[in-house]
DNA sequence: TATATACTCCCCAGAAATAGCGAGATCGGA
DNA sequence: TCCGATCTCGCTATTTCTGGGGAGTATATA
């Protein structure tokens, strides 16, 4: 490679680093690099906590946080149905709420024009990595045409720290299933009853229940639910 | 960029390319550019149904299916379980059946080192992008530190197209679960009773039944356990 | 060769979930 | 303003699941 060594070196230095704030120094400097008005990183976890590292204006990350705007956002409904990098303008602003918002987030300093990319992680994690600007539409089309795969890339690399950091992942280690225990699970989890679970796998209904508590056991599950629930975020079986 | 003309190009085929079967013409183009022994691109939709892009040997494709060999792939339980790409040597490869399907695996022209890319999609889609190879463990090293970044984007590229074609998306399938609904789901998945869900929303548990039931109808679930992994591999609770 | 783990089968009673009906209030968007 | 979606409450009967026991074989792993 030879152009564009910022990138390469953030996303290097990135790889190395050993704190959540690194995200923090690497956007403004990103922000430097791209000139953009505001970068954000930002991410709920699985107990609702909401994190944010970028040049967002306080007062208005605060604002969104306290109004719980995030339930009407139309860039996180959108992104979350999607894969692909979206264009805020091909977002739904339809609605008369949505369009409130909008106008209040200019106010408070947030551009026009947007781009955002949607991050996904394993146990449902979601993020999202925008850069935002105020400027024309073609101009805006232009500059992310042209960066948008040293956009994707650099949304992975945040990612990548923000999941080694996370505060709360406790590795939950459980015994593993056996085989037949496995097979059980994922049936279920299919929506097979008990009899047609035990049909299957061509065993007695009175086997089954064997495998479905012993499972349920070693995960630690209150009901059948709970423990195709826990197998299925353990990664323990796959649908 | 000056570089890796091949991978860029790739890319911006990828783009305009109309039809999933771009793919597969993709994959042969890089596995020239790359000099690696396999290159593969695959996915489970919703409906379980799998589809693979790429080079690895059609019979070992098909034995792979028939003795269900996704359930005790440790490349798949690993990514499932990650974020960032992963290399084989890096996975459990600790119990016997799993030792066994890797020396079949090279038998059938799998190479001895791998690195595999999970992404992830809307709706809990996942699927893997993996290059594999011949060789010694330094030089594998140095391979994929070297091509990591573009082995990322290409993975990102290879979803969209294969997103954006899905065969089955139905609209009905991702249609979204109401508030209470989702409060039902997810206070069953953490193993609650109907009892003890009804009285922590506080609601009759008459009323807890049409919110579960619903839901089981949005999800097209035949039961609570079913609509509960549902409502889990689709991303639309957490646990 | 032990000890452990997995796999298979059986009974019974009580608890929980499901299927089939129905009804009214509220709230935002077309 | 009306439509659709959401949220709330109710009944009865039937099916399914759960929890409490126990027991024998085969295959590993130590």
């Amino acid at each position: 490679m030879v152009a564009n060594t910022t990138v390469e070196t953030v996303l290097a230095e990135l790889e190395q680093a050993d704190t959540l704030e690194s995200i923090q120094d690497a956007i403004l400097t990103l922000k430097e690099h791209f000139q953009v008005q505001n970068m954000v990183y930002h991410w709920v976890d699985s107990a609702g906590e909401q994190y944010g590292y970028g040049t967002y204006p306080l007062d208005w990350a605060a604002r969104y946080q306290e109004q719980n705007y995030i339930r009407i956002d139309p860039v996180i409904a959108g992104c979350y149905k999607r894969f692909h990098p979206v264009d805020w303008k091909k977002l739904d602003w339809s609605s008369k709420a949505v369009r409130a918002f909008r106008t209040e987030a200019i106010e408070y300093g947030i551009g026009n024009q947007g781009y955002s990319i949607p991050i996904r992680g394993p146990n449902g994690q979601f993020a999202l990595f925008t850069v935002n600007h105020t400027c024309e539409d073609e101009e805006w089309e232009a500059f992310t045409e042209k960066n948008r795969r040293e956009l994707i890339l650099i949304a992975h690399y945040f990612n990548q720290k923000a999941l080694e950091f996370e505060p709360n992942r406790a590795p939950e280690e459980s015994q593993p299933l056996s085989p037949r225990e496995i097979d059980a699970m994922t049936l279920l989890a299919i929506g097979y009853s008990r009899a047609q679970v035990a049909e299957t796998l061509s065993i007695s209904e009175h086997t089954l229940r064997v495998y479905i508590e012993s499972a349920r056991f070693k995960l630690g599950a209150t009901n059948t639910t709970h423990a195709v629930a826990r197998a299925l975020s353990r990664g323990l079986i796959v649908v």
